[in-house]
DNA sequence: GTAATTCCTACTAATTTAGTAGTAAAATAT
DNA sequence: ATATTTTACTACTAAATTAGTAGGAATTAC
């Protein structure tokens, strides 16, 4: 039950990215990673995740890298760690899939209330609270 | 952020044993693999986590197995997940351990707050509820 | 004494996590 | 224009964790 790099090394970046945006400046990867001595090229890695969503503006060659598209007060934690990591449930066992193990039905309530306390506690913490 | 099938099949197994508490007898693991299809020796070493604990009487041979030492409404979930599966933290950076990286000093309140959000959900659930 | 069960040690396979490497394409300062 | 800097894209690799398997010794009910 932990958190990977993947969740938290975004996260680091969208704090990075996050503080650029008061001076409406391009945030580079190669900056984030001087700071934070996590490899450039797995931060890359990482962002291709985040990219898939509506964060950034983006732009390639000198001074350029990432900004903010909106103020960091409209980016909740839960939505950075999921666009990161995928969904955040705690079993896979959800929808329609058919769980073969009857005994394990009388949980699925369980893992489903504790999926839904991790979503809520993160969806209710900001970006911009962590700047 | 998976609970692993070492936390559910534990899970399961305290679930069966639990169901044999009001008859007051013993419970195998090779009942419990027969009805979940979960392999006996893989149950076995869920098991011996489960051991270090004070949740059984065993009895081995004939007839043998496990029974709970307390009434099912004494376990909470969050005991029997974390003498699975080991704290239930969702960072390694806790106590003394010192972080490299300056940035993420800045989320140590939010992974703290979660891991005890976990904590306290799964505590407050008892065996009981899922007989 | 035989069958059923826990107890104990060791090994293996599969998956996920955590990276690394190299290059192409785009934008900009000069 | 061109050199530089940065993102964008594709592919590979190493380490750790998860999920199991295998074989047999000790214990007990009958």
């Amino acid at each position: 039950m932990k958190i990977s790099t993947k969740g938290r090394y975004a996260l680091t970046m969208m704090i990075y990215i996050g503080r650029g945006y008061k001076e409406d400046r391009f945030v580079s990867l190669k900056e984030i990673s001087n700071e934070t001595n996590i490899s450039l090229k797995y931060l890359e890695k990482i962002m291709i995740n985040l990219k898939k969503y509506d964060f950034f503006i983006t732009s390639t060659g000198k001074d350029g890298g990432y900004k903010l598209k909106r103020n960091p007060s409209k980016y909740s934690i839960g939505e950075i760690i999921r666009a990161a990591e995928g969904n955040l449930d705690v079993v896979s066992c959800v929808g329609d899939e058919l769980c073969p193990r009857k005994s394990m039905c009388s949980t699925y309530s369980l893992w489903e209330g504790l999926s839904k306390e991790i979503n809520d506690y993160l969806d209710s913490k900001l970006l911009s609270n962590y700047l």
